[in-house]
RNA sequence: GCUCUUGUGGUGUAACUGGAUAGCAUACAGGUCUUCGAAACCUGUGGUUAGAGUUCAAAUCUCUACAAGAGCACCA
């Protein structure tokens, strides 16, 4: 039960049925919701400033009659106008311990179908598969998941999907890395690693392991699908301890070997948008080794790309945009209508391009759409941790959950909005205190068991919750009721808006609610939860408490967070 | 040069996508445990980068300036 929907409604039937001509562009400003200051209500409309901007007639007459409908539904004790347009509500009692019922009583309260089911690809991490993951990835990750929880419990069809970049240069370099390995294994012969090769002791111990299945390190194709494989296998390990599973993993060479770019190629050839041309010379940066050549070019600035792009190399190889085309394509014709993909900050001049081709190729009904995640900012010791590809100074996501529990990492990468900088400071998530905010989220959970322990012990018995025992209750207990009832319009928002760190900071405000309220007892002994000669109003705060308790858990479950029962 | 992000108390950030007195944490100054868990609570100081515009209403939209970050053939 959302209130605050059911209330809208309402008045959108109200709406319509006064003015037969409005449009469904001016519905959809009426907002009614619960005012940030109390003061005001417990919810509020702003129908009437949104008529007013679509009709010059006299709004006197639309305000009387839709405050009289208002009044007649009966959920409200009042009903009021206010200075600028506002129509502010106070709700009936009787509302909240309805409201309360419903959050008793529905397994999913908050979860909304809100998908219908639509087929979501939800791409995202996609690292290459050239070893482990490392920090870099960590925010993607379980931004990606979290996402995925929420739009799966909200009625969408969603596929987590990890493209394997199982082509191109970096796998010749990897290749060549492990085949270097392998003959220096035993002799203690002074060679390096050279520019192009990859660092890190995991290369090491796959050349191992190919030594003792005795493989042919010169059976190139072969070699290279064991080492992916086994790269792949360290990722897939990592992503286990996160608490990460994909459904489907895309391998580029497929895309490849199915024909899928010439598909492509054909397809945008035909609508005439490929050319043989040479692109400007990039601004910016210079780079010597630039040279004008002629390449098979796509005509992305038709489709508001900021320049075209080159589809196959002057040597007649695919680029890397060319798959990507190819593979965008693929995950069409395999039936999802929603595509959502989760890159990195620094992919963001790559938007455009994808978009384009999309568009180009016809797709434009297609919902397509890519959250981008800003960088990670590792500290440690109060000190920016660098990481630099050519030095091998990884910080592995492996090494990290060796020092931090993977529920806390989880919680601290979603601490904020996917497009603000993140700070991830170890020492802080290691910090028991009250500047972590999970563990002032987990006690609220454990002061909750607390309570309902020490009820047990005293060998009270329930008599029954019901509106009788609700009546007792004060303000200070059904304003944890009213912050409950935001719970719906949090996922709401959090998955519209692909924005999982609202539910994080939600959390926190009802675990911040709960704190206060509890607190109240340390003053005002009447206030202590449980009240041994009241047997009636111990019950009706334990149930909200219970009920609090349980939206806390609900929440930490869409960030796959175990709750924490005692502490 | 161009594109994309982002500018909110001293610091780190949120704001129901345009709503009413801008929320939280930290820092700072005070206060609260013989009693349900003080890993908590309460009180106070302090903020929308600057300027203009649109609007009944702007942190939010538009423009200009300033500042920070990322990207700009191929490679991924």
């Amino acid at each position: 039960m959302d209130i605050y929907n059911i209330v809208r409604q309402k008045i959108i039937e109200l709406v319509t049925k006064r003015y037969k001509k409005v449009d469904q562009k001016t519905l959809n400003l009426i907002t009614c919701e619960q005012p940030k200051n109390l003061k005001f209500g417990d919810l509020s409309t702003n129908v009437l400033m949104v008529l007013k901007k679509q009709n010059s007639e006299d709004l006197n007459d639309t305000k009387i009659y839709i405050i009289n409908e208002l009044k007649s539904i009966s959920l409200f004790e009042e009903v009021s106008y206010i200075k600028p347009g506002f129509i502010n509500f106070i709700m009936k009692k009787e509302v909240w311990y309805k409201v309360l019922c419903e959050i008793i009583k529905d397994i999913n309260y908050g979860f909304k179908d809100l998908g219908l089911n639509r087929n979501v690809n939800l791409e995202f991490i996609s690292a290459n598969p050239t070893g482990p993951l490392h920090v870099g990835h960590l925010r993607g990750a379980v931004f990606g998941d979290v996402l995925a929880r929420l739009m799966k419990k909200t009625g969408y069809t969603v596929c987590k999907e990890y493209y394997v970049n199982d082509l191109g240069n970096q796998i010749e370099n990897l290749y060549e890395t492990v085949k270097f390995h392998f003959e220096n294994f035993n002799n203690n012969s002074k060679k390096k690693l050279s520019e192009e090769m990859y660092f890190g002791e995991y290369l090491k111990d796959i050349a191992k392991e190919l030594i003792n299945e005795k493989i042919n390190i010169n059976d190139i194709k072969t070699v290279k699908e064991e080492i992916i494989y086994k790269v792949l296998n360290l990722i897939k390990r990592d992503l286990d301890n996160l608490g990460i599973i994909f459904d489907n993993f895309v391998s580029e060479k497929d895309i490849h070997d199915q024909g899928l770019l010439e598909e492509v190629l054909a397809k945008l050839n035909k609508k005439n948008l490929i050319y043989q041309g040479v692109l400007e010379k990039p601004k910016g940066k210079i780079d010597k080794n630039w040279k004008a050549e002629k390449q098979l070019i796509f005509k992305s600035t038709n489709f508001g790309d900021n320049s075209d792009r080159a589809i196959k190399k002057n040597n007649g190889e695919w680029t890397y945009f060319a798959s990507d085309i190819a593979y965008h394509h693929n995950k069409i014709s395999r039936g999802f209508d929603y595509i959502i993909n989760i890159w990195g900050a620094d992919h963001a001049g790559y938007v455009k391009r994808v978009k384009a081709s999309l568009e180009a190729l016809g797709y434009d009904r297609i919902r397509f759409d890519v959250k981008l995640c800003q960088i990670v900012n590792l500290l440690e010791n109060n000190k920016s941790v660098k990481m630099s590809k050519r030095s091998g100074n990884f910080i592995l996501i492996n090494d990290i959950l060796k020092k931090v529990d993977k529920d806390i990492v989880r919680f601290f990468m979603l601490i904020r909005k996917n497009d603000a900088h993140l700070d991830f400071d170890i020492k802080k998530c290691l910090d028991e205190s009250k500047e972590n905010p999970i563990f002032y989220i987990q006690y609220a959970i454990a002061r909750i068991n607390s309570l309902n322990n020490h009820f047990k012990k005293k060998k009270l018995y329930f008599s029954g919750f019901n509106e009788k025992s609700f009546n007792k209750l004060n303000s200070n207990e059904i304003n944890l009721i009213k912050v409950l009832s935001l719970w719906p319009k949090v996922i709401e928002s959090s998955v519209i808006f692909k924005e999982p760190h609202r539910v994080v900071y939600y959390l926190i405000d009802l675990a911040g609610a709960f704190h206060n309220y509890w607190s109240k007892g340390n003053l005002d002994s009447s206030m202590r939860v449980i009240n041994e000669s009241d047997i009636e109003l111990t019950e009706s705060r334990l149930t909200i408490l219970n009920s609090l308790s349980k939206v806390i858990r609900s929440g930490l479950d869409v960030l796959a967070i175990k709750p924490m029962e005692k502490m």
